[in-house]
DNA sequence: GCCACGGCTGAACACGCGTTTAACGTAGTG
DNA sequence: CACTACGTTAAACGCGTGTTCAGCCGTGGC
């Protein structure tokens, strides 16, 4: 995705095209579509890579490493303002966020391992700014965690979901259009409510921790 | 779901082991299976539905209806620890969330007008608390209302995650125990989420807000 | 100049699966 | 009793698709 293709290996530009033909149609794409894609034959799509299956692997493995290296890069740029300038850039990566929706909605053993890997990142993150203040502490730090992460796969799937129906600007054609439409439309929900909460007082959850008391001593 | 199979109808019963095998398995579950689970012959499918699209679109409709049934029974508690307790519930209804998740994963048009229903309905939940004092005012409600039901999304589509990666006492099983094993470990944290918040100031939102103001005007 | 070799192709094969079809049994009806 | 209608089944058809195979073509070595 870095590289313009064209003067990729044959093996890259197959992988390339699996990767964006996955994300925008799902793993049910049909190998002599990829191999159209990226100008090949459907042969050669099986000599590189054996099956449709170990194509898959290495979509995902390559997947994962990109998101893997940018992941690092953000990782330096901490301060609040710098975060969000970060979305800018999410467009360039649309491709890939719609790879890892096809494949957490596959359901492999590859999407749960990639998402325990994001709640872990999430839990060192807020344990980070827990540290250094900026973020409250928790009864329950992992299960947080993981709310964050679900919470970000909720609104990757809804926006996968509105392009699929044809909704926004572009139907179907970019999977970037639909993401940006969709932080636009959430973003700032979404901060309003992990910076104020949404309820008033506590009663729903004094409500919750007096029903898991009297479910452990009846 | 609510009768116990047995002296059903030979389409109800087509209709409810299509449901179940959906959500267990996905919609690649080929006909013969939901035939042998009914206790029927794949032939005798296609004769009740006429095609296996249109078995699906009889399993969203009739999943729709039970959801729309249990939620308008549901919207007559409104009390915090009423709410609370449908959780004991939702065991009952597991093969019905299992087969949303497989619609919404399926990115079908039905599973985004259900979604729109949701999102819908939770706009209307959160004015009314609004209205009753027990839930904080925003700055936009249908982000909020959006949000809150990618988070439910996202956390059902991460129990099935686990689920299909053979986490949690029963392995693929039952599709109840991950959901409730979800809940147990996701509810805490959410309540606490939405009560207090996760920032401790109002960073965030304020750089986001200047992050869009700059954008308009560049 | 020629030979070998690896990237590459198009056609053929194999198979899973949705759907069709012909037939069978049974209940209701005249 | 005959006759129709309908629920039901087993076998067959056909299509989409992953994979294999035999061969072509360009390039580098001898």
């Amino acid at each position: 995705m870095n590289v313009r293709s064209e003067d990729l290996t044959a093996r890259a530009r197959i992988r390339d095209a699996a990767v964006a033909r996955f994300g925008r149609d799902g793993f049910r794409a049909p190998v002599r579509t990829i191999a159209q894609d990226a100008g090949v034959s459907a042969g050669l799509v099986i000599h590189h890579f054996g099956s449709k299956d170990a194509l898959r692997a290495a979509c995902d493995e390559h997947v994962l490493t990109v998101i893997r290296e940018q992941k690092s890069a953000a990782i330096t740029q901490a301060s609040p303002a710098e975060t969000i300038g970060l979305l800018a850039t999410v467009r360039e990566y649309a491709p890939l966020f719609a790879y890892i929706v096809r494949s957490l909605l596959d359901g492999g053993e590859v999407a749960a391992h990639f998402v325990d890997g994001l709640v872990d990142d999430a839990a060192a993150y807020l344990a980070a700014g827990e540290a250094a203040g900026t973020i409250r502490p928790s009864v329950d730090p992992p299960g947080r965690a993981r709310q964050v992460i679900a919470t970000q796969m909720g609104l990757l799937v809804l926006a996968q979901l509105d392009a699929a129906a044809g909704r926004g600007t572009a139907p179907t054609e970019d999977p970037g259009t639909a993401i940006e439409e969709l932080t636009s439309r959430s973003m700032l929900a979404g901060l309003e409510l992990y910076t104020h909460g949404l309820f008033t007082d506590t009663g729903y959850l004094d409500a919750y921790q007096h029903f898991r008391q009297d479910k452990e001593k009846p």
